[in-house]
DNA sequence: CCTTATTATGCTCGAACTGAGTATAATAAG
DNA sequence: CTTATTATACTCAGTTCGAGCATAATAAGG
């Protein structure tokens, strides 16, 4: 929940009526498991209030996810800053401003046992991952209760399939893993998730699978995996959650965890490789069945050189 | 420890003193000209503070933006949220968020005298103009400059030279018109902006040429622009900006207003009509000198047909 | 009427990039 | 020594992209 401080016992003034939060979706991807920071047994995205003693914005996130996570974020980016008063359930005096952030960190912090857990994302949006193909949820029970909803209004029932159609790819459209945002407000409209049934509570249509999270937090994580899935296209930030060696597959499968897609491996390498992204260590992996392969490291000169593309 | 609960008393008192303040980047772009709403003669983007009554943090600037300039947004377009303490002269004890948007339009409310001007966005980045060439300045002032600041400190001299090539495009790096931010952010760093000089008043050097805004608009206005350039790559923006009806070389003097530079026309028009943004309306255009030109509008159903290219 | 300037529009061609393979190499387990 | 598994090299056709040539349709000036 955004409610961030306690007993109100201060006069009533207008000045006081703002107070902003800071937000983060915190993502690591260990062994190729795409995971998110959440507090309060998953249910919530890790959030602290943007205090006078911060520098910036940006440094109030870094102090206090330093401070769960014991290391430094590689990589920080804002996503998006919210107000809508119907989006939290305080009273209409009050308003609180939600500043979201991507961060991306390189190592798993396991054994420190932080007190927000580590969870996998697909958890929350079980249609995102197709990586064994679609998935069963898709076909069984999204797509026939979205063309019930279609047709629930004749007027906008051809806008409303052609909107899931994009969304979710049926109808010869083909999959967009980065539409994430737009899938789950299109669940959302189709009170097809939880959040939808809790903001009016008396439409009877049950949920779809996915966990849900506290407030509008599986939103700002829906924007934060789409904007990450569109990034990694064309900027080389998958090497902020790789460990200093990897090899190509290791490499791919971070990719692959991420997009929730698979891509063809010998394209990917020549990808990679043609960019420059990458430069031998000289070492082998002790490799997992197989032959050995190389090892590599990110080229940190890149970031220098040019604007660079990603991956894939 | 996250602090997300009313148990810990000590941030009360702290986020009374935030306040929050909605900037606007608003563009249009008549007949080729790209141009942005100002207000105080030309030194300040138009800003209003966000108010309890305002529903969203989106309709508080639609609200106010159309008061000011009579007519719908077409397209609007959360841009950054920024709280540096630095930034502004405030004294420290109160803390401003600024929200700042992205807003196109299309047409230009030049008889009803806004409050406001619209003002060519060269003025304020005489730089970012590369449609007839890379302007003298940069090869005249701004190298030579940097240099000079690269030479400041041996130690940061090879990596200032780099950035300093890659952001203006010397030493056979290519122009890259996106760069719009780090440049003005280089350009700030080497006291080479009159607010630069403004932010430690004892520095000497002196600005380079181009027009300066109150406290960090400029940077806000070299954020939107740099968006802009990106966006309408891979999305169909700009035809925001358009007339309902518009010949393609208008529609390809638009796009190069916003990007700077210029594109190859047979190229371009290949690139629009075989990704079906546009369609013939019948009629021809009452032009000036030439063959008479096909006009076309903008095929509004793309929208929802697919996630469509931009141009360019 | 004819020439020139100007814009519109159609078409070509090679380079680069992309998707989807085939083929071969190097290891571990049985 | 066969099978499974991963690594890595190479090919090939389709598509896209940058750059140019060629032609069409109009206005203005002689």
């Amino acid at each position: 929940m955004l409610k961030t401080s306690g007993a109100d016992t201060e006069g009533a003034a207008e000045r006081r009526a703002i107070s902003a939060d800071l937000i983060a979706v915190l993502v690591a991807a260990p062994n190729g498991n795409p995971v998110v920071l959440t507090v309060k047994d998953g249910t919530t995205l890790p959030s602290g209030p943007f205090a006078l003693g911060h520098r910036s914005l940006q440094s109030g996130l870094r102090d206090w996810v330093e401070q769960q996570t014991g290391h430094p974020l590689g990589y920080i980016e804002q996503l998006y800053t919210f107000a809508d008063r119907d989006r939290s359930m305080e009273e209409a005096a009050r308003r609180v401003i939600s500043i979201s952030y991507l961060g991306l960190t390189r190592e798993e912090p396991s054994h420190r046992t932080p007190p927000g857990s580590w969870r996998n994302w697909y958890e929350f949006f079980p249609w995102e991952d197709h990586r064994a193909g679609a998935p069963a949820i898709i076909d069984d029970i999204i797509v026939p209760r979205l063309c019930q909803w279609a047709d629930e209004q004749q007027d906008k029932r051809q806008n409303r399939l052609r909107r899931a159609a994009s969304a979710f790819g049926f109808d010869d459209r083909h999959w967009n893993e980065e539409l994430v945002l737009q899938r789950y407000e299109l669940l959302f409209e189709a009170g097809m998730v939880e959040e939808a049934v809790r903001a009016k509570a008396g439409t009877g249509s049950s949920a779809v699978p996915g966990r849900t999270m506290t407030g509008d937090h599986r939103r700002i994580l829906a924007t934060g995996i789409g904007r990450l899935r569109t990034k990694i296209k064309y900027r080389p930030v998958v090497f902020e959650l790789m460990p200093p060696a990897f090899t190509l597959l290791q490499l791919q499968r971070a990719v692959e965890a991420l997009a929730g897609v698979t891509v063809h491996k010998q394209n990917f390498r020549r990808l990679i490789e043609q960019q420059d992204l990458v430069e031998e260590t000289g070492e082998m992996s002790a490799d997992t069945g197989g032959r050995p392969a190389k090892l590599f490291r990110f080229r940190h000169a890149v970031l220098d050189e040019r604007q660079v593309a990603g991956t894939k």
